[in-house]
DNA sequence: AGATCTATGTATAAAGA
DNA sequence: TTCTTTATACATAGATC
């Protein structure tokens, strides 16, 4: 798209592809971070080449798993789950109230956090997380994380012990 | 990016907000289309946002599924590196045998437990994870993630009651 | 192979319709 | 609100080292 216009189709040259592919992905993850950021939404972008080794995952395995488990929830249950995780998210502090300004409020608190979210996990400035608050949420919203494996772990552990007492 | 310079920040305005998203969203899913495109790559893009009923993906969660399948049947180059003897997860688990990668053994290892959990969370039931040990594992990766939080949080405890002291 | 430069094509914020 | 327009900012192909 620079010196010459591109025509939609494989670049043929090797080297030139590898080289327009490095920058093409960077352009792309950048423009993601810009658009989860900007817009407070949440998105991931993964992309397997043969230049990399393993796949670009952006921004984070954690975040990819919010988002595919918002992807993978049935249509019907969707709204009322979406309501649900977000309580969840925001570590049940948070009550939704009747007043809608307070309920703006509280909506725009949890995009702050989930978007601090996003970009610790991102590998940005860990440092500049300066509130305690937000830290304590993030802390409870990875815990929950780890909580369903937690459980799936015990109960596996039990159903092997029992298999090995027959 | 036009007619003014955007700060890296959320767009407070609601309605400037929906606009730029559906503008970056459109965007970005052509990026993506043309980087597959030209450089010969699999990708997918997963956007959730309260602006659409439904999360944006593309191409699609074939798509999607095929990107992280990638993974186990690596090209020429790549099974050089990767030996795939072993199936134990979902009929596709990868282990490695050879000397050579040993010292790379910990770090694919990481990758593969991504994989488990992106399967899993792209649509396969949770139910269908048998393996103890992955779980385990998965685990351990999400109590990396929270351990940082953590270690923080405790240091801002303690300045913040330094604080208080003074 | 990468890093840098730069001319040019694209994306998009704001305004207008 | 949702199009269309337009001025700018940004992305990037090709060149050069």
């Amino acid at each position: 798209m620079a010196r010459r216009k591109m025509k939609h189709e494989l670049i043929s040259n090797e080297s030139k592809r590898k080289v327009s592919f490095k920058k093409r992905k960077g352009g792309l993850l950048k423009k993601m971070n810009e658009l989860t950021t900007l817009c407070g939404v949440m998105g991931c972008a993964i992309i397997y080449s043969t230049f990399d080794n393993r796949p670009e995952i952006w921004p984070s395995l954690p975040m990819l798993t919010r988002v595919l488990d918002k992807f993978i929830e049935s249509p019907e249950e969707e709204r009322e789950r979406y309501t649900m995780n977000q309580k969840t998210f925001l570590g049940r502090h948070i009550s939704w109230s009747s007043n809608a300004l307070e309920r703006e409020k509280k909506k725009n608190r949890g995009l702050e956090i989930q978007l601090t979210l996003n970009e610790c996990l991102a590998g940005k400035s860990m440092q500049d997380l300066t509130c305690l608050e937000d830290m304590k949420e993030l802390q409870l919203l990875l815990e929950e994380n780890i909580k369903c494996f937690t459980d799936k772990i015990e109960t596996m552990d039990l159903n092997y012990e029992n298999e090995n007492k027959k």
